[in-house]
DNA sequence: GTTGTATTGATAACCATTATCATTAATGAG
DNA sequence: CTCATTAATGATAATGGTTATCAATACAAC
């Protein structure tokens, strides 16, 4: 009786990476939320819920680099000077979105809406880059940057 | 017979800022190029070029940052670690561009295909978005990542 | 020119991230 | 299941971009 490989798991195979404790762990703590942590707050939370005590920092910016590698997650720069993560899927599929960023208190709302039309204009834009300028693309960023009503 | 003020220096009275030597010259230096400077580059580009020999790297830091708060320059991450820099606006007016960054050697392209288009998405889209989330925006940032035709 | 104060520069400190290397554990063969 | 191979881990130290400190300097208003 085997359990259903999740769609991680089988990049990890394909990749011919194995799938260790620490891995499992980290991948589960990005699941299990909606904040777009840093490599410390994945450590910190680790040692907080006990997940297992002893994974080391390394671990952790080593096992990020991997699943950065292999797509299972994204890499953000929201400009407080620590790279912040995310799942690039969520457990119930893809949650395309992109981010608005307060520059007073760092606070990030993850928006879908208008989503749709970027992304029509962007695959648009992206076909149009490649072969202009003779570009594989692989991915795009889209922030916006402003201040919350708490901080205006 | 008095100078013409330039954009910038008017930015800078009405911050209540002094104009100085250091400040003079590292906006000179961006001016200068089209490249992404990072803070290291300006102070070795003002070392070779004898601009002023014995303007610190804290200053360059701390002009940066001036410079950012009065929106006369954009900062930016590729993802090389360090953080980059490029004058809002040419001596010849505004010259609004995205970034196409290859992952592999970290060359730049600054595209401004599609800018109109896109510009009147965005325009829309921080409208709904500052009106859904009561936000004041300030700017927005897209990049697209890929590879360039010798990293393919 | 004088003066008050913002700015500067040398230095040290900071802190997120990466390199090192001996130890541990996942995987596949038998 | 057991073993051997080798990728992965973790403690520690090192790296490197950026920031804090503070006495010395120079801009700008009068």
């Amino acid at each position: 009786m085997h359990m259903q490989k999740s769609w991680w798991q089988k990049k990890f195979k394909k990749a011919g990476l194995r799938l260790t404790g620490p891995r499992l762990v980290i991948i589960d703590i990005l699941s299990q939320t909606n904040n777009h942590l840093s490599a410390e707050e994945i450590y910190l939370t680790l040692r907080r819920e006990n997940k297992s005590n002893n994974i080391g920092l390394t671990t952790i910016y080593r096992t990020l680099d991997v699943l950065v590698r292999l797509g299972i997650v994204y890499k953000f720069d929201f400009g407080d000077g620590r790279t912040r993560y995310e799942l690039s899927e969520g457990p119930n599929g893809f949650h395309h979105h992109h981010h608005l960023v307060c520059t007073g208190c760092g606070h990030i709302v993850d928006y879908t809406d208008f989503i749709d039309e970027e992304k029509e204009l962007l695959d648009r834009t992206e076909k149009g880059l490649a072969k202009k300028y003779n570009f594989s693309i692989h991915h795009h960023l889209i922030q916006f940057y402003g201040l919350c009503e708490h901080c205006r």
